[in-house]
DNA sequence: GCAACTAGCGTAAACGTTTACCAACACTCG
DNA sequence: CGAGTGTTGGTAAACGTTTACGCTAGTTGC
């Protein structure tokens, strides 16, 4: 008596379950899991009857139980580098559009480049039982790639995965950007240019710094390894590499970083030391965040479309998990191209050279 | 024959599920059970018996079959305005860090202000059967209350929220912050400031805004209705709210925003409009986000904590979950302060008085 | 008019845990 | 030496679903 509160129905309307359901709509909770799975073979009749208890009672199915049964989750891993990336929440936003739309919820894990965590966020995928999970940080496998074979649970990495069935890769196309991006920059007269990259171990901050080293390469340029600094992709990062550049005697025009983050700070270690961009030096990032349009100066970029990636990434876990056999296996990679804003200009050596103009201070040769 | 692939043990390995555990520690499923559950009633002899067969096995629990039985999933839903807004991926960092200490899992849910995916969010964190939800999105309650009540699901909202068993609020005491940045301006002599709010369906935006009100009043300065200007907490909408702004015949000297990213937003248009910070307009935000120290300039911002946001909001949740008569009932307020940096300075309007100057820099006497 | 087939609902067995309850064993005390 | 007691392990039920299987009834064909 006293527990029967909003309903004064004389049958206990305890808990919502199946059950409830089906004694409302007077079927078997079989009828009522047919019909809310929409099994073609159910009675209209009944069906309407199911609808409407579950409309009057509010009911939804429990998940776990769904799961435990069906042995399918409908869950999706998602493991990013740093979730305070900007890139990575734009990422996350589109993954999950997708998959949402397609019945998957998603579950996040951000690693901070940090083994131990990485494992933390594989294990409790696992323990949630993922079917699937998109490892979008760029290089680091590992133990992921054991244990999630043994359970068979596809993953899609970045750039580079081991090989093994139920695991795809997504390959980006680092070089036709970072090609434009230079081609940019030695059009507008740099020949000394700079890379700030990512953390090395990552593969895809490998990738782009083989991918610049090889523009300049074929552009004509040559690289100083004095001007190759390792970042870390963070705002700190860049800012500190920066530093470090302006403490060498030598320095380059124009500066391409592993990522937007990165050229933010350097951006910040340049206004710092009282140095203009562009007239100082060129800068040019790698990401197209949303953000990269709203620096001062407004950043010249190379974009990488995110949503590109979430969709490839998605598709890719949820044809493995279908019907095998239909896997297109569709191997094009995720363009990128040159976004031109105003952090990209005449190098100061070039502004050195025309006639009656004292370049304020820092003037070098 | 064909499956036994990985151990040559004659006990099919099939599954690695509490009774293989159990085969190989020869002990029954409940002393498992037990086992992992340090439970202190089991033998140290089975016990290092069982371990040893989970290590060996790698074992580890089926979540969804343990929420199943217990009623208790481990995971807690986190509810936020929008992901690609900074501050609330580092809300959620340390959201996730917190809980995770606390062996639970968070589930993110991000609303973009939209009520069709505020409630798709409510209702995949209800059929996921959390145990507990923050509802970080300052504002916007409606459908969320009414179901998560009746499963005596606990709820933390911000600034405002339903009064009923197991829900608590966080309150954040806006007006001292916004009180340090007038009269930061006042003092720098800005009589005339402008507010750019966030949407105001938000009760925060509108905390804001009143708090900015109030504290204009207490100053002795009066707020011209026109220099209030609503916007939406994101880039886009700060720039288009100064756009506003600038296209009046009556221009203040200061900009108050509701937000970080509204105040980037508010350098850029004035970037575009070849104004400059704080020569022009002085400039203060709201949130203080890693990056308002890289914007250029740096931003003067009103700091709030979000690892005190998240650490309340967690141990709120919790302390529900736990024993019910433990409940402190902390009603202290989350603190916000200045942090000044380099977009407040003196008013240009000042600055014109000033004799046989131009106003063309940064002059202080 | 009867047999056979089909459509469609219901019963019950899983899924992998936790945990209440019971059994067995050993130890202690009378 | 026997009974009582305390300790610890095992058996089985429960959690809320899905789904294989069987059964009933209705329809059709001969």
């Amino acid at each position: 008596m006293k527990r029967s509160q909003s309903t004064p129905k004389s049958e206990a309307a305890r808990k919502i379950d199946i059950r409830g359901v089906a004694a409302k709509a007077r079927v078997s909770i079989a009828t009522v899991s047919r019909t809310i799975n929409h099994v073609p073979t159910v009675d209209p009749v009944l069906a309407a009857r199911v609808w409407s208890a579950v409309a009057e009672l509010n009911y939804f199915p429990n998940t776990q139980a769904r799961a435990l049964v069906s042995g399918k989750s409908k869950l999706l891993g998602l493991i990013v580098s740093e979730i305070t990336n900007p890139f990575f929440p734009e990422l996350i936003q589109e993954f999950e559009q997708v998959a949402v739309e397609r019945g998957y919820e998603i579950m996040i894990g951000s690693t901070n480049y940090e083994k131990k965590t990485i494992e933390q966020c594989a294990r409790r995928m696992l323990e949630r039982k993922v079917d699937g999970v998109a490892v979008m940080t760029f290089g680091i496998e590992e133990v992921l790639f054991e244990r999630f074979a043994v359970d068979n649970i596809p993953v899609v990495f970045i750039d580079a995965a081991p090989s093994r069935p139920l695991s795809s890769v997504l390959t980006v196309d680092y070089r036709t950007g970072i090609y434009e991006g230079v081609q940019h920059l030695a059009v507008l007269g740099h020949r000394k240019i700079g890379f700030i990259t990512g953390p090395l171990r990552l593969r895809s901050a490998e990738a782009r710094k083989a991918a610049f080293l090889d523009c300049l390469r074929s552009t004509g340029l040559k690289a100083d390894p004095a001007w190759i600094i390792e970042g870390d992709h963070t705002l700190d990062g860049g800012r500190d590499a920066m530093q470090k550049i302006l403490a060498l005697p030598q320095w380059p025009t124009a500066i391409m970083c592993s990522n937007d983050m990165t050229a933010i700070g350097v951006q910040h270690a340049l206004f710092e030391a009282k140095l203009k961009v562009p007239d100082d030096f060129s800068l040019v990032g790698f990401d197209d965040i949303h953000l990269a349009e709203y620096t001062i100066p407004p950043l010249t970029t190379v974009r990488m479309s995110c949503k590109d990636l979430a969709l490839r990434a998605v598709n890719d876990l949820l044809s493995h998990l279908q019907d095998s056999p239909a896997k297109p296996e569709a191997p094009s990679k995720i363009i990128t191209r040159l976004i031109v804003r105003q952090t990209t200009g005449l190098p100061k050596d070039a502004l050195a050279d025309l006639p009656g103009k004292s370049t304020r201070k820092k003037n070098r040769e």
